[in-house]
DNA sequence: ATGAAAGCGCTAACAT
DNA sequence: ATGTTAGCGCTTTCAT
């Protein structure tokens, strides 16, 4: 029989109200009175009952904002199914979600919708931030007027959110480099396609990954081609090398630009010859572990990243009290072509 | 605004405990008069609200049974995680479990169980089914009794559970040999240490690893070895079998007997000249991931097991009517020394 | 067969 | 600063 806040009212000889008051810090009680309620509180095993404190609650529903950056990212699709699972799964709860989908790493576009939706009135936002000091400041000064805000995907210096939901880039730069070198025996002339030098979290799956191969004598890293965010370019500029540089025969996809990539490998007809490390399970990836032309990728749970980050939204906003700035990781997953499940 | 009973009430002229009693169908009520409820509630776009639902219904805590055969099984520790976690995030709607641990595939002791938990009185069962007849025939009785049962990593033919939780047998064998494969660039003298040959699901690991290793012409599978479940046993036959048979350099453990396996392996100090693939994340593989005696090993979530069991049986008891029985296959993950996060 | 009312555990507005 | 009370949406007696 769990204890309820009507059962520490009687054993701290004061009324429901007032324990209701203590324990959720909504201030106007006695010192003395909310330390002796919060004690024979925690004596008792008191845990609230989220359900009646929904239900108690309902009559102003929960509302969420999202800016993602998911146009021409087939990556981001699988984030924003886990986002609309979770709010779906709390919809008795009322709660509604506000989606702004944008293209690319764009801190100005980010900066309109986040103001927008500020506009609008929200009460926790999901955002994959930009590295950008406007973005920084605009998030800061949401969390302090009130709003809880986690970041999914994308990790963000100097922000005061609730938690950051993604994965360990490094650690999945690591766990690439090992599949690396363990496939190819050893034997490698490496090229890695990564977006921007400048977005950081790629950048440490590069290192990651460096930090691995080094042991590996004969893996040779020969190129380094940026290729942003964007499709075509790295299409370009993967055909641009293959055609001049025979002697590669490994290709490490950061990603983004990973589908321009492997598009290029195909046109040369270079299928055979080659063989492609990849992050994610989007379309194309898929497709190209089916015909065997990449070895493996790696997944880091979009979806459960998609649906974390409202639910640790919601769970901050229900309980009002500020639960420390932390870290969810997501699981890092090798697939190959046999347990591309999901 | 969704809408409540109490709206469908005021529509339909008549009290919220009518309209409660039709929607419900608890009988009592006018066919008419109940036909024309049920028409006003769906013409209204009525969703009924599950967490005054589960507020109201609290009175009757819902009693969870659970029989693992945990014992001695490492791997189980964290199916039982996930079962307590989901317990856990059931609190407020009152449930409660009752876990029975049991040791190895042993069908008696199984029945024992059972009947113990059936006598006490539980609506759920979560239960790893051993492939037994008399298992098979109290299930389908206590199913029939009106017990809720999802069947949890083990699945079991002719019951008709709620559901099976656990992985794809078959396809995580697939997965294995691919790695194998790949990471042995197709030149391997293989020794395959399964637990019996009478348990389907290990045997299926056997079969879809030799589907995928049947490509690679310099692949040799050289021995099979039957451990049982035992640690001891598997131990001293890995022992005889690296003592006598000196071309054996790579170790396929299906599971049980793993860390009996490695410790003959560390034991006759053969590290170096051999490598290992396994399954699932025990303390054994986790150790022998890091020190390089294993190349990768295959999760299947057991977490995500026990949790969505629970869960399943949840949602199956909650809402009267009876769902389909269903597949549930958790995703299996391909792990090597730097990906091992949980 | 139907209505009225109490209550699940909590919050919030209103008294004191 | 503290107590009282009226709900939130639904179920479940108890009347009628």
């Amino acid at each position: 029989m769990p204890v309820t806040i009507k059962d520490i009212a009687k054993a701290a000889n004061v009324s429901r109200g007032t324990v209701d008051r203590a324990l959720n810090d909504r201030g106007g009680v006695n010192p003395d009175v909310s330390a002796r309620i919060k004690t024979i509180a925690a004596e008792m095993g008191y845990k609230p009952n989220t359900i009646a404190k929904a239900l108690a609650t309902h009559a102003k529903p929960i509302r969420l904002g999202a800016v993602i950056n998911s146009l021409g990212n087939p990556f981001f699709d699988k984030v924003l199914e886990g986002i609309h699972a979770a709010v779906e799964s709390l919809h008795d709860y009322g709660i509604s979600i506000d989606i702004r989908k944008i293209r690319g790493y764009d801190p100005q576009r980010q900066l309109y919708e986040m103001r927008q939706l500020r506009e609008i009135g929200i009460d926790g936002l999901v955002i994959t931030p930009v590295p950008d000091t406007k973005v920084r400041d605009e998030l800061n000064d949401m969390i302090r007027s009130g709003v809880r805000v986690t970041c999914c995907n994308l990790d963000i210096d100097d922000v005061n959110y609730q938690a950051y939901v993604g994965c360990d880039y490094f650690c999945s730069g690591q766990t690439a480099g090992e599949i690396i070198g363990a496939t190819t025996h050893g034997e490698a002339n490496l090229a890695i396609i990564t977006s921007s030098h400048a977005l950081y979290t790629h950048e440490m799956r590069v290192k990651g990954a460096e930090s691995v191969l080094k042991e590996y004598p004969n893996i040779h890293i020969c190129e380094y081609i940026e290729a942003g965010d964007d499709e075509d370019l790295s299409y370009h500029e993967v055909l641009r090398l293959l055609k001049q540089d025979k002697k590669i025969d490994i290709l490490y996809f950061v990603t983004g630009g990973t589908t321009g990539g492997l598009k290029a490998i195909h046109e040369l007809h270079q299928e055979d010859r080659l063989r492609a490390y990849t992050f994610d399970l989007i379309p194309a990836v898929i497709e190209d572990l089916k015909s065997g032309l990449i070895v493996s990728t790696i997944d880091q749970q979009p979806y459960m990243q998609g649906f974390q980050s409202v639910r640790t939204l919601f769970d901050a906003i229900l309980s009002r009290h500020t639960p420390a700035r932390k870290q969810i990781f997501t699981e890092l997953n090798i697939k190959n072509r046999y347990n591309i499940s999901s």
